[in-house]
DNA sequence: CAAAATTAATTGTATATACAATCATTATTC
DNA sequence: GAATAATGATTGTATATACAATTAATTTTG
């Protein structure tokens, strides 16, 4: 048993929460982005899409309260999918917003990216493991944690997916 | 009970883990780097700089494997790090490396912040609940989790840090 | 020991992200 | 109804991140 007291790097290092946020962040995000790079999509730009088809009618503002994304952040990545032919703009009728829709391209990307999609949301179940998948599964998109418990959740979620719950 | 079949799109929102890290990376990072900013460095900053104090001796590889970070991003980042006085290179006896280490400035800039970085770390506790901490405490700074079961651990960390185990 | 393979790091390029500032439009208020 | 406030979105700038390509040095192999 060393007694040497320990640094204040030594403390940030070994418990730092957002660090590891971090990380765990690169190593999911990486496997998502390489199961779609084959079809020339991101994960960030597929949760906009998908939000998008979900809303119906969306909008910058909708989809930066519903995703907890900065309106800069969302402006850019919109252009990008824009871009692509993937979202469309719609004419608005209050001046300030900029509504927009899912075009049938991005409807049909989203089709075709979805195996693609569950490959890697395997994977990532693997990695998170139980308590993780549990964890992150009972959260919005919007990083706040909702309401029912995670047991009956999970199972329902994982019905619908269609994913075999990982032991 | 509605029997309308999920669509693609329903699916990938409702249940995308990676759309969730992000969310949640997004939340936690933005939590600490509220908290240094006024101290001019960021949470990513900090990781590189905690870690290369506890192996004295760093590198850039050394670094990457730690933090699970893509080599041309430490690049990057050390060299902000470098521009800001808090780290400096090292003679290098293999030509290949470039060694360094943290300087004077950037300990005395890690004990300026820590008491900022611990408010975060409270404030990210909160938003985490016992669950997500417990999840997140037991990954490694790489993003793997690491043996001990989580009780032990937790409980471990929360006195060496002298945290408060939040409810 | 010279050629080939491996290892370590950086640079080019692109996306993801946020803060601050700005611009345009609609709502409020007096 | 004009001045003011609030809302919605974009643009300027900077960091964080990764993939691909490159460069440089060491190791391995034949």
């Amino acid at each position: 048993m060393s007694s040497e007291a320990p640094t204040e790097a030594d403390i940030i290092a070994g418990h730092c929460l957002a660090s590891r946020t971090r990380a765990l962040n690169r190593v999911i995000t990486g496997i998502y982005n390489d199961a779609l790079r084959s079809f020339g999509i991101s994960g960030s730009q597929l949760d906009i899409l998908v939000m998008a088809a979900k809303l119906d009618e969306a909008s910058p503002s909708r989809l930066c309260r519903a995703l907890t994304l900065d309106p800069s952040t969302l402006s850019r990545n919109t252009k990008r999918l824009r871009a692509k032919g993937w979202l469309e703009i719609l004419p608005a009728t209050d001046g300030r917003t900029q509504p927009f829709t899912v075009t049938r391209e991005g409807r049909a990307m989203i089709e075709r990216a979805f195996p693609a999609w569950r490959g890697a949301q395997e994977k990532a179940r693997g990695v998170l493991g139980r308590e993780g998948t549990v964890f992150l599964s009972g959260l919005t998109p919007s990083g706040k944690t909702d309401g029912k418990t995670d047991g009956e959740m999970t199972a329902e979620r994982d019905a619908e997916a269609g994913i075999a719950t990982a032991g």
